[in-house]
RNA sequence: GACUCCGUAGCUCAGUCGGUAGAGCAAUUGACUCUUAAUCAAUGGGUCGAGGGUUCGAAUCCCUCCGGGGUUACCA
C-alpha cells in the first residue's frame, strides 16, 4: 500500500468531493432498481418491435468515447458488457443542469459504478445499445483499473502479470475477459456432481478439519494449537476416515467437497489447500465404483462443455466412456517390460537399479513399486485410464484383493500423465486394518515420514462393523483444470497461496531514539543498511 | 530446496557500448450529438523492486536481500 497517491488516484479523490458539493452522493444507500442484464438485453432484441424496450441497468464503466455532446460508455455487469448512449440534451435535468458535461464527462471515470434508464435500440453502426434517460452515480472508484482493450477477440495490453493477477484477483476477474468463465465453470461442475450424488440418494456431510489424528492419506500436515484443550490438533489431510464411521454409524451413501491441506510444495499443480471430494457408498465394490466414477466425471464434462472432449495444452482429451483399465502389473510390464509380480523387496530394488529410479533405504515393496510406477509409467496415461490393483503395502486402508492376497482392490484414474481419482474396495476387516497401521508405524520408524498415524478410534469403529463399501476420492482443483484447459492450479483457485507481500519500510528516527539511540547516529545508522530498530538486534 | 529468467509511469512495454528516462493506453485541458482498440491538439506523470559496491558518472556492471515466472525435487 503506497502511503503516496499517484496522480490519477488524487484527481479521483478530487473528483469524489466535487460530486459531493454538487448534491450527488458518490456511495448511495438506496437499492438501485436494476431490471435487466447486458448479454439477456442483446438477445432478447427484436429490430421490429414498435416500441422500444426500457430497461434499468447497472455496472461498472469499462470505456467511454466521448464526442462532444453525445458519448459512447460500455458497462460492464455480472452477465457481459452493454454500450450505452448518453448524451447532454437526454441525461441533464432541472436539478443537476451539469449532469453531462460536470459530472459524467469530468468527475466519472472508468472503474466507477452507474446505473441507467434508457430504452433500447440499435446503432447506425448496428450495435444493441441503452439509450441513458438517466444516469444515477452508485459508486466512485478511488483507484485507475488496468486498461484492457479488446477487438475480435484480442486483448490488447491485457493485464497479464500473473504475480498481480493472483494478489489482487479482483482486478482480474474485472478486467480480463475469461477468467470469470473459468470460475462459473468450476461452480458448473460442483453443481453436476452434486446432482449425479443427489439423484442417486447420497446425502452430502460435513467433517471435521481440525483433527487430533490426521488421517486418511500419506502426506505431511499443517499443526496447531487448540488452547482450551491443550493439545495440538491438525488441519485435515483427507476425510476418509470420518466418512467411514458414517458408513458404521448406518448412512449407505455419503459425500463431501472438503478442503484438505498438506505441508508441503507449492507449484503450478499444487497449493497448501485444495479440494477434494469423497464419496463412500454402502453394498459396493471398486469394479462398480469405476463405471460410477467414469459416468460421473463424462456428464461434469458434458454439462460444463457441451461435450466430452477438452483440449489441454496440446493434448486432447476425451472422457467418453468407458475409460480404459489397465493393472498395475501390466502397465509396468508394458513400459519397462519388467514383470515384477511376485518379487520380493531384493528383486524390485534390482529393477529399479536396472531402470535408473533413484531410491532409498527407507522405502518399502510399495513404495518401490510407486517409484517404478511413477516414474516410468503414470506419464503415458493422457487419456482417462483406471490403473487398477495396487500393491497392499501402499494401500493400508484398502481391501486385500479377492484373488491375490499381495495386492488390493484399488483403482486410479489418471488422465493427462495425472493421478485425477483414488478408489478403493474399503478395508472393513478391523483385525487386518489395525495390522497394516502396525505395518504404516514400522515404516515411519524406518524414515518414512509420510507413514499414516494409527487411529483407534478408527478401528474401533470397524469392529462395530462396516457394510462392505467403496469409496473414491477425486481431487477438484484438477478436474476443474482438465474440464477448462487450464495448466495451473493458481488458475482454478479465485486466491491461491501466495508469499505475503513486503515492502521495505524505514523505521522513524523516534524508533531509534526510544532505544537509546542518539538522535545523530539515526540517519548514520540508515545509511549503512540499518534500516530499521529490529535490524540492530541479532 | 536447487537451477534459471524477470521486476522501468496506473496498465502493457522500449531503453543500443555505462553518459542522467521513452512510447501506446489511462489521466489533465480543449474540439467534436451514432462511436466502438473512436479521432484530433496540447499538458502533466518515474525512489528504474530494496540496500550496498565499482565508476567522474549506474535503469544498464558486481554483491546481498525481497517478490514473481519457468524448470526440477517432494506431493494430489
Amino acid at each position: 500500500m503506497s502511503i503516496e497517491l499517484s496522480e490519477q488516484e488524487q484527481v479521483r479523490r478530487q473528483s469524489l468531493n466535487e460530486l459531493r458539493s454538487l448534491g450527488i452522493d458518490p456511495y448511495p444507500a438506496a437499492l438501485y432498481p436494476r431490471d435487466a442484464f447486458s448479454t439477456d438485453i442483446i438477445a432478447e432484441f427484436d429490430d421490429n418491435q414498435e416500441t422500444k424496450r426500457q430497461v434499468c441497468v447497472a455496472g461498472r464503466i469499462m470505456s467511454r468515447r466521448i464526442m462532444g455532446k453525445a458519448s459512447f460508455v460500455e458497462l460492464q455487469d455480472s452477465k457481459g458488457r452493454i454500450q450505452i448512449y448518453v448524451t447532454r440534451d437526454d441525461i441533464n435535468t432541472e436539478e443537476q443542469p451539469e449532469m453531462y458535461n460536470t459530472v459524467f464527462k469530468r468527475l466519472l471515470d472508468i472503474g466507477d459504478f452507474i446505473g441507467i434508464k434508457g430504452f433500447v435500440f440499435r446503432t447506425k453502426m448496428g450495435e444493441i445499445s441503452v439509450h441513458a434517460e438517466e444516469l444515477t452515480v452508485l459508486s466512485k472508484s478511488l483507484r485507475p483499473l488496468p486498461i484492457v482493450k479488446y477487438k475480435d477477440g484480442v486483448a490488447y495490453d491485457s493485464f497479464d502479470d500473473p504475480e498481480q493477477r493472483y494478489r489482487q484477483r479482483y482486478v482480474d476477474l474485472v478486467v480480463n475477459e475469461g477468467v470469470k468463465e473459468t470460475f462459473i465453470k468450476r461452480t458448473q461442475v460442483y453443481q453436476s456432481m452434486r446432482n449425479f450424488f443427489n439423484e442417486r440418494g447420497y446425502i452430502e456431510v460435513e467433517t471435521p478439519v481440525l483433527q487430533p489424528i490426521p488421517g486418511g492419506a500419506a502426506a505431511r500436515p499443517f499443526i496447531t494449537h487448540h488452547n482450551a484443550l491443550n493439545i495440538p490438533l491438525y488441519l485435515r489431510i483427507a476425510n476418509e476416515l470420518y466418512l467411514k464411521r458414517l458408513i458404521v454409524g448406518g448412512f449407505e451413501g455419503v459425500y463431501e467437497f472438503a478442503k484438505n491441506f498438506r505441508n508441503e510444495g507449492m507449484d503450478r499443480t499444487h497449493n497448501p489447500e485444495f479440494t477434494v471430494m469423497e464419496i463412500y457408498v454402502a453394498y459396493k465394490d471398486y469394479n462398480w465404483m469405476m463405471e460410477f466414477t467414469e459416468k460421473m466425471v463424462e456428464k461434469a464434462c458434458l454439462d460444463v462443455n457441451g461435450t466430452t472432449k477438452v483440449k489441454v495444452g496440446n493434448n486432447e482429451i476425451d472422457f467418453k466412456t468407458p475409460f480404459k483399465r489397465v493393472t498395475m502389473i501390466d502397465s509396468i510390464k508394458e513400459h519397462t517390460g519388467f514383470d515384477i509380480s511376485g518379487m520380493d523387496e531384493d528383486e524390485l530394488r534390482e529393477v529399479c537399479k536396472k531402470l535408473d529410479i533413484e531410491i532409498d533405504d527407507t522405502m518399502g515393496k510399495g513404495k518401490l513399486i510407486d517409484e517404478i510406477f511413477g516414474e516410468k509409467c503414470e506419464g503415458n496415461y493422457i487419456q482417462p485410464t483406471f490403473i487398477t490393483d495396487y500393491p497392499i503395502e501402499m494401500s493400508p486402508l484398502c481391501k486385500r484383493h479377492r484373488t491375490n492376497p499381495d495386492l488390493t482392490e484399488r483403482f486410479e484414474l489418471m488422465v493427462n500423465g495425472k493421478e485425477l481419482a483414488n478408489a478403493y474396495s474399503e478395508l472393513n476387516d478391523p483385525i487386518d486394518q489395525l495390522e497394516r497401521f502396525q505395518e504404516q508405524m514400522k515404516l515411519s520408524e524406518k524414515g518414512d515420514d509420510e507413514a499414516m498415524f494409527i487411529d483407534l478410534d478408527f478401528v474401533r469403529s470397524l469392529e462395530y462393523g462396516m457394510p462392505p463399501t467403496s469409496g473414491m476420492g477425486i481431487g477438484m482443483d484438477r478436474l476443474v483444470m482438465l474440464l477448462t484447459g487450464q495448466e495451473a492450479i493458481q488458475e482454478v483457485l479465485f486466491f491461491p497461496q501466495m508469499r505475503p507481500e513486503k515492502k521495505a519500510t524505514v523505521d522513524t528516527a523516534e524508533k531509534y531514539t526510544a532505544i537509546g539511540v542518539p538522535e545523530e547516529w539515526v540517519a548514520v545508522l540508515q545509511k549503512v543498511g540499518f534500516i530499521t530498530v529490529k535490524s540492530l538486534h541479532g
